[in-house]
DNA sequence: CTAGGGTACGTAAGCGCTTACGTTGCCGGT
DNA sequence: ACCGGCAACGTAAGCGCTTACGTACCCTAG
């Protein structure tokens, strides 16, 4: 069956403003060497004809891609949802736009994800959630981004340090010292964290603050109920347990993050535990649901729409030698999980 | 100075292989023509280069994309983040890539990122949110969607009809009925709806259920309190305050989402409003978080990351005369914002 | 033994752009 | 009057693939 009719190409738009391709191409692409009246000429005449260029012809001649690669974790974590949506905005106003993978929290998969998207020819690569503590595992990744940025692509990290590109990086350890903080000043003297996985930065930086804290007030840090799981609401769940379980001393749990602490409070609520009566609950990160969960959640605001934001525009900047750190601010959201420590 | 060795190309790997780039690109693409052994041998080639195609090159050449579009209005809205990780996951599981973009709930900002992501050659196109109840609203996009696939392109639709391509619906009319009946059952007569923007089709077939159900019951329709605002939680906050005002003994609010939920929830606590005792809430979608909210929420399950992969599947098949439609099933989740009238 | 057909492979023409390099014409300086 | 230089534009060579078409070879049927 005859084809419909094709999209206008760029000799068709040539053709109609009796120009040359070169010519035609210079003045949609805003490149010197045409006269101002000329160039208007072109492109009155391809907004008429609706043409658009072709990506894949102009990236294959030219090298340069419009198309920025985004790694989160899970698309469905408020958290990364709202870094996404970041990054997406930004992207839209500069006419770009990003393809997105999911990690689902692995490693390998991750790994496997990147050097997709880097197969791919993305011209931009931004990599958002927790790095990894055993140098080991970012090595891969951090190779794979030299090598990336080496070939003239442009990479940029959310969240994540050594990994040899440009960071926007919230200050993990001021928050875990603040929410601390918080508790002792409400009389908490019981404390156990509900951590991610072992061996995330996000989680020894988080965690390092909140001994700090503990630290400054002459504790010890053996007062500290440290359990691992991991950054999802069932690790948060399977954490509150455990310390239901080990640790029924415990007055206050600050979880790592507000996925977990939902998890947390959902149990709580199962095992008929009164927040903040019998038991004060922290939470990081402030999605945007926090407000709005039983009790609302006091945890630590952090701005990732901005992040997002951020990340990019670091990466469209030119490059720097050194990689450079953007630090976010963050700010203590004090709300209806929190309360003295119940007296016994 | 001296650009880092590039990637390995086609020729690389025929040159390696002693033959032709013909024979090459036969053997990697899995087409008909060359002897198991050599294809075998081929592959082997390109594996130890690190060969991958460049997908600019090859879709200049082919005309066939491996990318996929993806629509959203907000891809931190719970929903819509749902769908795209079911979408995601599948695009990874088929090798292909997904470029996502934000309408903002904006039918004519759609409508141009619709036709940007056509004009970056995407191959098949995903759509989701509700449509129109104006047909003119839609016709753009129809049309757009229409020559899209006249030029060879695939295109699906999910929570949305009319637009002429294969859809993934849901039954928000027996959904938004099962609701009402609930509600009914506890005794509830002055219910009031917190609706999305009136205009949405969405919309319409929720409450056109609700509204049946009322009917079957004898109820007269305008026993019923509607107030249009729009599909957010600041949306559902402005409802609720309006249904809190201007219709007092109202003792059920039927939230057209479970976003807006949240927000009526939100100003139901700031004014001190309890629920259920006072008043009971339902939503629509149950949404991941729809279960931690205070008090958890009443709401129709939906399965949005099945509907994101159903979607993809069904632009993968090849195109049917007519567009088919996949409905999904649905199911009422009875929890804690629901409970009986109270006596006056 | 030969014609016909099928299989395996090579040759080369694009796909729709960008861009290095050429060409033309006009300007000012001496 | 002449020349160097620059701005404006054209010519054509790719970018890295796919694929229509051509060629060589082998196998089978008559």
């Amino acid at each position: 069956m005859p084809r419909a009719r094709q999209r206008p190409r760029l000799v068709d738009v040539a053709e109609h403003a009796a120009v040359s391709l070169a010519t035609a191409s210079r003045a949609l692409t805003g490149r010197t060497g045409v006269s101002a009246e000329v160039a208007d000429r072109i492109r009155q005449i391809a907004r008429e004809l609706g043409y658009v260029a072709n990506p894949y012809a102009r990236t294959l001649a030219s090298g340069a891609t419009s198309t920025v690669g985004l790694i989160v974790h899970q698309v469905d974590d408020p958290y990364f949802s709202e870094i996404a949506a970041g990054v997406i905005q930004l992207a839209a106003e500069q006419g770009l736009l990003v393809q997105i993978c999911q990690s689902g929290r692995d490693p390998d998969y991750e790994l496997q994800e990147l050097r997709h998207l880097i197969a791919q020819r993305v011209g931009i690569v931004l990599i958002s959630g927790s790095g990894y503590d055993d140098p080991r595992m970012e090595s891969a990744a951090r190779a794979e981004l030299a090598a990336f940025q080496d070939h003239g692509g442009r990479a940029a990290a959310i969240g994540r340090h050594a990994l040899g590109v440009d960071a926007v990086l919230p200050d993990n350890e001021a928050g875990g010292y603040a929410l601390a903080q918080h508790l002792m000043d409400l009389g908490h003297r019981r404390i156990a964290v509900a951590a991610g996985s072992a061996g995330l930065t996000t989680v020894a930086d988080r965690l390092a603050g909140v001994s700090s804290a503990l630290r400054q007030r002459g504790r010890s840090p053996a007062d500290l109920t440290v359990v691992h799981s991991d950054f999802t609401r069932s690790g948060g769940r399977a954490a509150a347990e455990q310390i239901l379980n080990e640790h029924p001393e415990t007055t206050a749990i600050i979880a790592l993050n507000d996925v977990m602490a939902m998890g947390v409070l959902s149990t709580l609520r199962t095992r008929r535990v009164p927040v903040p009566a019998r038991m004060s609950v922290v939470g990081f990160d402030d999605v945007s649901v926090a407000a709005d969960l039983a009790p609302s959640l006091t945890t630590i605001r952090l701005p990732m729409t901005e992040m997002g934001r951020t990340a990019l525009t670091l990466a469209l900047k030119p490059r720097t030698t050194r990689p450079r750190r953007r630090p976010t601010g963050h700010l203590l959201v004090v709300r209806d999980s929190t309360g003295p420590a119940p007296r016994t």
